[in-house]
DNA sequence: AAATTGAACTAAAAGGTTTTCGGAAACGTA
DNA sequence: TACGTTTCCGAAAACCTTTTAGTTCAATTT
């Protein structure tokens, strides 16, 4: 509370303590030539003693950058946004910039508000992180500052976007399953009119057709949830009785069908193995057996966002759309099948 | 991408093409007096022509507030972090502030370093959210601006806290529960160096006392995990055969609960009643029953806290730990107890 | 007709910093 | 002493806006 409602200390404050002009302190305090060291020094202690904080608004002002970005979110309560803002936070960490936190909760005049609001501010630059993987409209047109978009992708082949691979994330789980011995290989997905479930979909799809097999049933789209998860594992069980494994479009779906699996009898990985996507540790670490899940890398997905971000302040733009690769991370629901109750 | 390297446009390159003073202009835009109506169109004619937007750091720079607050947090991964920090969002959103999200990741230095940027920014106020309702370390000594605190409080009296009544929100509980005919009440909950696991479970002491009841054994503590409710429920339905409700500390753990209870043959919820904490949608939305559960209306407290922030920017303080009001989501695990099978 | 008023507008200052350029002092050389 | 060089420092401009204190000019009053 101290000193609350006192004026701001400004270089003028430390210069006349110092006994110098601002110039040499602004010198001094940078690192700039031309400062003897014991009048540096003379400075420094100056500007400590009146813990001067140089008024960034004015260097600012001055530089026509405000080393800030502003974060567009439509979606910041939701799984996704937040870990991709992780990661772009963490890469602006490292640096002196800054970010800033502007949720458009879907709502276009909201969105258009914050555009201007972040503009009039001379942001360095934009991220715009989507809701879903669909694709979104572009906002860059017009605007005098770079855009990266990150997870769902702009419309506008111009921009530069950043996306989880759903494609390869839903081969690699394909993979996994036929390269643990299992041949009658299920798909249970979310709504689709999510390009997500759309391209996990065609994921499978590939794979399966690469090894010469065919899918086990049509692939099942549904809900997001664990109760589609259920309903899908009670069709499922019944439909294809020899089935041994099931890709799970998200770990909802999957914690949904593992349960009613279970209660029906069917020993998790023995008899079925099970994959997530999303890596949504709350979950997938909390199901039994343990859930091997696709990962999209959301936060390096961030992260790379950012930086890309920062080339395109420096002019370096690589228009298009980037695929970011998944990972598999491997727990116990895909451990090989066997006769032992595991 | 157009024009992205030309200058900005200024309050002068308006003035030079509507053929006035920057002052006019400046008065012009703002709507303040003096200005004939058709030179005011002229002027509003040439802004728009010129998409002309004000740059904020001059006007910030002049009036030395920067209308920004930092939001300083230390897990925005976390699920109470988010919550918090939309509420925040939102009520800022009306007026024209603007939210820097700083992510501390429990390092001190980093919080240091980021308190610095934002103070060498002129941020109006710092709200601080915790990763848990323990009290952390007070940062407003010697800060030149208003901090308040929410979710996890300051330990320092003078700060400013909003805070999730955790006391309450367990009496809410398990006064539902007895309401609905349960008596024999047991509680199982997170790690004991939580102040919530502890709190809660002194709301639970306080309102059976009240009632002039037992509770079913002892408060059981563990972690706030799935697997800790899985492993609870084999120890309870042991050691309690006639309980008839449980109050867990955390929707997870209750999930947990649930599923050993239902796979032990209990009927849910005709024989035991579950409630859960943190009305955590994901989950509470998709158990089965689905979960009665305390909402710590942690949307509410931050926008609540935001709101008090805005009042100490001008001056109005109210120091103290503000506890702020739970309230009970009434799904199907606490339907009245019967022979029915539900 | 001269003086007063009021409306509409403008010039200039202020806000805090960085940077450029010029000046002063100190020093060495002739 | 006169001159050139180096080293260090300070004055002032620039960044862009808002606000204050005028200034101009026409309309009204005396």
């Amino acid at each position: 509370m101290a000193g609350r409602r006192s004026r701001a200390v400004t270089i003028s404050d430390v210069a006349s303590l110092a006994g110098v002009s601002i110039a040499t302190v602004s010198k001094a305090l940078n690192g700039k030539d031309n400062v003897r060291a014991d009048t540096r020094q003379r400075v420094l202690e100056a500007a400590e003693q009146l813990s001067f904080r140089p008024n960034a608004l004015a260097k600012n002002l001055l530089t026509g950058q405000s080393r800030t970005v502003g974060l567009l979110t439509s979606d910041s309560a939701g799984r996704f946004g937040i870990p991709v803002l992780l990661g772009a936070e963490n890469a602006f960490g490292a640096g002196e910039m800054a970010v800033m936190l502007c949720d458009a909760r879907g709502d276009v005049i909201r969105e258009q508000h914050h555009i201007r609001m972040l503009l009039s501010r001379r942001v360095d630059g934009l991220i715009v992180v989507g809701e879903s993987t669909n694709p979104r409209p572009s906002i860059s047109r017009d605007l005098p500052v770079p855009v990266v978009y990150a997870y769902g992708p702009s419309d506008d082949a111009d921009d530069v976007s950043f996306v989880p691979d759903d494609v390869g994330g839903a081969m690699l789980a394909v993979r996994h399953l036929l390269a643990t011995g299992r041949r009658r290989i299920a798909h249970v997905t979310g709504p689709t009119d999510y390009k997500a479930a759309i391209d996990r979909a065609e994921g499978v799809r590939r794979e399966l057709a690469e090894a010469g097999l065919e899918q086990a049933g049509e692939t099942l789209f549904g809900a997001w949830s664990q109760r589609w998860g259920r309903q899908a594992a009670e069709m499922l069980l019944m439909a294809q009785p020899d089935l041994d494994a099931v890709f799970c479009g998200s770990d909802q779906i999957a914690a949904g069908f593992m349960e009613t699996a279970r209660e029906r009898g069917r020993r998790l990985p023995a008899d079925i193995a099970v994959i997530g996507y999303d890596n949504w540790e709350v979950l997938s670490a909390e199901t039994r057996p343990l859930l091997t899940s696709v990962d999209p890398n959301l936060e390096r997905l961030g992260h790379t966002a950012a930086q890309h971000l920062f080339a395109a302040i420096d002019g370096k733009v690589a228009p298009g759309i980037h695929t970011m690769p998944c990972r598999l991370v491997i727990r116990d629901s895909t451990a090989p099948p066997g006769p032992s109750p595991g």
